[in-house]
RNA sequence: GCGCCCGUAGCUCAGUUGGAUAGAGCAACAGCCUUCUAAGCUGUGGGUCGGUGGUUCGAAUCCACCCGGGCGCACCA
């Protein structure tokens, strides 16, 4: 609704001189401050030391609007241009939700780039915990964001199949398949305790018979070890789709060591000058890149580090043609973060080429305590447990709430509440009774079709409800820009207040203005019901006619 | 000690490329059901935006220092 007032007013900006210059140009809190309002002229005045006012005036002289697009323009406080917008634009702005339906709010504005969002990569050790699920809605919901501004998403799982982890695994695994045939076993120090074992041990003794316990100690760890790992893989797989997400890649760090990929990397950073060796041990120089100190890459056993493979994936990524590469991870790994940054600016990449999207902690509340979890006792909320006490909507909106950046606290009695306590079943419900009207009104939605007569809409909340629907597209292109889903849960939240504001205050069937309102009523209410079903899509929520 | 994140109403949090009177939900209090879902709506009270200085016409937002909380500072991943 407002690119073309903001392209006028780019227009006056560069014929006063100032080309290119950045302004704000957006919907004001204040209802008396119009629709739109722009600070150009006090940004004008600040380069020009000059009165911003006066410089606001100057500004209106130069603007050329048409009397369709902006019914009048007044200068206010300290220098604010505030536009009154033409009611056609308005009827134009409700006829564009109901023409591009499902994909009203979508852009092309990242048309051409391709982006690889890589998240979850939990270790194949267990089951996903509810911090493994917060990581999955986010990352699935900044694939979906940066699908709808028109880029080309990938959504990619990086599995740590190789290294001391996965031995301790088999390890583990092993000790219970002894210990279920009445063997004395232990589990290893740094080992595996979870109950989840023993099922798998269980299963393993079913599927490969009984004498697999009594195979020798090397034998049987090297077969649990291949077990283990397609065991857990599955069951991670399994919780992901259940939850709504699914990978279009999945990569191996084993892989990138049998490719001689992991190899490679080491030869190529050396080959570069990037290392140098001390202590028997070869080192990356990652301090003349912001590092706070050099990083070792070999060890002086002949190892490799975990820095190693990690640097052969994202050399793959880049060498797949990703634009970017968006890594979500826990924020207890954000130390982590300026050493890979240096490493890629070593290799050449652009610096805008490797992100990092940090995931804090998950609190589990219920009944106001906190539920402990701890990985080593393998006594943890799983994602599994989550979805099934609460359901993957509500689940994926509590994740979604609070930006990737802050801890949250997931309230399960809140989750569960079917009040508008509850944040999810009062953004449901908006849209539910939205459907509630079609179906009392015995139409179709879609049947509902013709111009939004304006006029025969005299309520505040009609007019309310029509602008927030207009700023659905902004807070979209804003989300996918910062990489924050949260906005969109806010917004939705603020849509459901309108829309329960709207319908307690105004009445669409047997509208007591008369039938143009009912129809009008009707007409918004299919626009309003299209915006909710598009922001919950979006975050992979569902939207329900009832409730 | 160094680095990153955070500090906004009693609680949980939005708002930060500098803008107009700092918002929401919960909790508290007072109201609203012959009306499309009261699974809802309306109103009231509640703030040194951690602190101090600085930049600016203008600071929750930017800068400096300090205080408090979380996390990270391995030849672990």
């Amino acid at each position: 609704m407002s690119e073309a007032l903001r392209a006028e007013l780019a227009r006056v900006a560069s014929r006063l001189g100032a080309d290119g210059v950045e302004f704000v140009l957006e919907r004001p809190r204040d209802a008396g401050h119009g629709d739109l309002a722009t600070n150009l002229a006090m940004v004008l005045a600040k380069r020009e030391r000059a009165n911003p006012r006066a410089t606001a005036e100057r500004v209106i002289d130069q603007l050329r609007l048409a009397p369709d697009l902006v019914e009048r323009a007044e200068i206010a406080g300290p220098g604010f241009i505030n536009f009154w917008l033409a009611q056609d634009q308005l009827s134009a702005l409700h006829r564009r939700i109901l023409d591009e339906g499902p994909a009203y709010g979508r852009s092309i504005s990242g048309a051409g780039l391709r982006v690889n969002v890589e998240f979850v990569s939990a270790n194949p050790t267990g089951p996903l915990h509810v911090g493994h699920g917060r990581g999955a809605a986010l990352g699935d919901a900044i694939g979906a964001l940066l699908e709808w501004t028109g880029h080309a998403v990938t959504r990619e799982f990086y599995v740590n199949d190789a290294g001391v982890q996965i031995d301790r695994l088999a390890q583990s695994l092993w000790a219970r398949v002894r210990e279920l045939s009445g063997y004395a076993a232990t589990i290893p120090d740094g080992g595996y305790h979870g109950e989840y074992l023993r099922d798998n041990a269980r299963d393993v003794l079913a599927s490969e018979g009984a004498g697999f316990a009594d195979l020798s100690e090397a034998e049987g760890v090297s077969r649990a070890r291949a077990l283990a790992l397609r065991i857990q893989r599955q069951e991670q797989d399994r919780d992901l789709a259940e939850f709504g997400v699914r990978f279009d890649v999945v990569s191996s760090e084993q892989t990138l060591y049998d490719s001689g990929q992991v190899g490679r990397a080491l030869e190529l950073l050396h080959a570069r000058g990037l290392t140098f060796d001390a202590d028997g041990a070869r080192w990356l120089r990652t301090t003349d890149f912001g590092d706070d100190r050099d990083r070792v890459l070999r060890k002086s056993d002949g190892s490799f580090t975990y820095l190693v493979p990690d640097i052969a994936y994202h050399i793959d990524k880049h060498g797949r043609g990703f634009d970017r590469a968006i890594d979500v991870w826990g924020a207890d790994h954000h130390g982590y973060i300026p050493r890979m940054r240096a490493v890629l600016q070593a290799l050449g990449y652009p610096p805008e080429f490797f992100e990092v999207a940090l995931v804090q902690l998950v609190k589990v509340v219920r009944g106001g305590e906190e539920l402990k979890m701890s990985k080593r006792s393998g006594e943890f909320v799983t994602l599994r447990e989550l979805v099934e006490e609460v359901g993957v909507d509500a689940a994926r909106y509590f994740f979604l709430m609070r930006k990737g950046a802050s801890p949250l606290d997931f309230d399960l009695d809140l989750a569960k509440s079917q009040t508008d306590e509850n944040p999810v079943f009062y953004v449901q419900m908006a849209h539910a009774r939205l459907s509630g009207i079609f179906r009392t009104a015995e139409r179709e939605p879609e049947s509902v079709t013709g111009a939004l007569e304006l006029a025969a809409l005299p309520a505040p909340q009609d007019a309310e409800l029509l602008k927030t629907l207009a700023t659905f597209p902004e807070v979209v292109e804003k989300a996918a820009r910062e990489r924050e889903p949260h906005r969109i849960t806010v917004y939705l939240h603020e849509l459901a207040t309108t829309v329960h504001g709207w319908y307690h205050h105004t009445r669409a069937v047997g509208a007591p203005e008369g039938p143009d309102s009912e129809r009008a009523r009707l007409l918004l209410a299919r626009a309003a019901r299209i915006v909710l079903a598009n922001g919950l899509a979006l975050l992979g929520i569902t939207a329900p006619d009832r409730m």
